[in-house]
DNA sequence: TTCCGTTCCGTACCATGGTACGGAGTCAAG
DNA sequence: CTTGACTCCGTACCATGGTACGGAACGGAA
């Protein structure tokens, strides 16, 4: 399927037309050029698979935390020689990251001890709020 | 110190003051009862040892990826014998915990490789947008 | 007693990342 | 050549988690 419509190519990327549509609003996405076809100058659009490319792109960078905006400037990055910015900014992201997994580290030992503490059928008392304390 | 007034309650807990009213809005921490001493019957709130320990049990929860609905949630089970519920919260948390971490550790070899192609004074290309393919 | 800093309270506003709605136009199958 | 699904476009609305503002009252130090 090399030239997809909106609704096509929002469901190979695994989101809604309306979320296409506001990643163009926002510049992560390009509108393409539509074929000529209404008389009044209305297109249709097609996108291709390098646009899903960087559809997929932007998933993943979201995935990885990068704020739209950060995928914003990462895309124009790609174009542009600046190899200082987007090293920062992948330190950046990758100090957060680390920060992050270690918060989630404790959280989850947290949450362990309360499920346990609060298995169904288990005696004695379920300790909610001093879960988290150390 | 045992009785703070909102300002030093919230600089106990490392949030603003707004934090805390904002909280008080959501039901998850209470108002205190202030000692009469306005003529119009205001008066000024203290805050306990008691009251921080709830605070912090409400960031920690938040770390843990809690909405703040489930913190409130969490806290009136504190109080109620509702094992399953408070289990059931906590498992589920476990598996979203446990899911993103390994996005996160997936994101990361992926800014890894970033970060280093991108080096400051590496030669070729800095491939921005096919970082996260796999 | 007079300041300055806080508190109290209501209400408004903010960023982020979407989601929904409505009307007009278009496309493809029957 | 109609009908139903989809597209286009603008605009409005949503949830989440706060942050800001303004005026009146309070409270402790000088």
């Amino acid at each position: 399927m090399p030239q997809m419509t909106i609704g096509q190519f929002a469901k190979a990327g695994g989101v809604g037309v309306e979320t296409v549509r506001y990643y163009q609003r926002r510049d992560l996405l390009e509108v393409p050029v539509g074929e000529d076809s209404g008389r009044y100058g209305r297109k249709v659009r097609h996108y291709s698979e390098s646009d899903l490319r960087r559809l997929r792109f932007i998933l993943s960078a979201k995935k990885a935390g990068f704020t739209l905006s950060e995928i914003k400037e990462l895309i124009s990055l790609d174009a542009t020689q600046d190899r200082a910015r987007a090293h920062e900014l992948a330190e950046k992201r990758l100090r957060a990251i680390d920060a992050l997994m270690e918060e989630l580290a404790l959280a989850r030992d947290g949450l362990r001890k309360l499920a346990t503490s609060c298995a169904t059928g288990a005696p004695g008392p379920c300790p909610i709020l001093s879960t988290f304390e150390h």
